[in-house]
DNA sequence: ACGATATATGTCAATTTAGTAATGAATGGA
DNA sequence: TCCATTCATTACTAAATTGACATATATCGT
């Protein structure tokens, strides 16, 4: 793996690394919304809304479409989705350990 | 999706998103090391190395085991592997969209 | 063209993080 | 016991990031 690709797979779990984000997503996932609609559903401030789904777009995770004044954002990452179901297994995973953990 | 599981996911992704702690994560899938030999390979200083070694433990992806006064660590966790290969191919992939939309 | 609405961007303070040097703790050998 | 080695931790600086606010840009209806 060269240094340019070690980065951007960095870069790529940074845009990943933040709650706000990882919302946006979980909610895009079920649907394709427009902004209007995302602050609705995570009540979110519209720039900051904004300003995440810029990084996620940049990172090549989303796709981004206009209808007249509105923007509409969807997944557009075959990968992201078996990453999400992937990460949510390891955490059932997880808290079923520690549900063992607390009752042996 | 609880608040707490999606801060849990935010933070596991934290942990991958630093080139120098990929590096580590890729000297460790091919063997384990101690925290010497692991300086020796990626050229980190000891502290710095130290430290990323223990944001990676604390993530619950690496494995600690003394040997005297040496520590040697391990890939702990198989979704590691898996998820590491599929931020490869997915880069592969990418990279070949690029080439082909340069030679297009 | 004008006003209203939807979205993006710039700026700021506050928080977080990486890297370095110095120090501390643990282990093994003389 | 004393010293050397290995690793972890602390304190510090510089850089990056988040969220809030204000502002700019774009599009639609009138």
């Amino acid at each position: 793996m060269t240094d340019g690709q070690i980065e951007e797979a960095a870069h790529l779990f940074a845009a990943l690394a933040e709650p706000a984000r990882l919302r946006i997503i979980q909610a895009l996932l079920g649907e394709d919304l427009t902004v209007s609609e995302l602050i609705e559903v995570t009540g979110y401030r519209q720039a900051n809304a904004s300003k995440h789904l810029s990084i996620l777009l940049r990172a090549g995770l989303l796709r981004r479409s206009k209808e007249g004044t509105f923007v509409r954002y969807s997944v557009s990452d075959p990968f992201l989705k078996k990453l999400c179901s992937m990460v949510c297994g390891r955490m059932e995973h997880h808290a079923e350990e520690r549900l063992r953990a607390l009752c042996s």
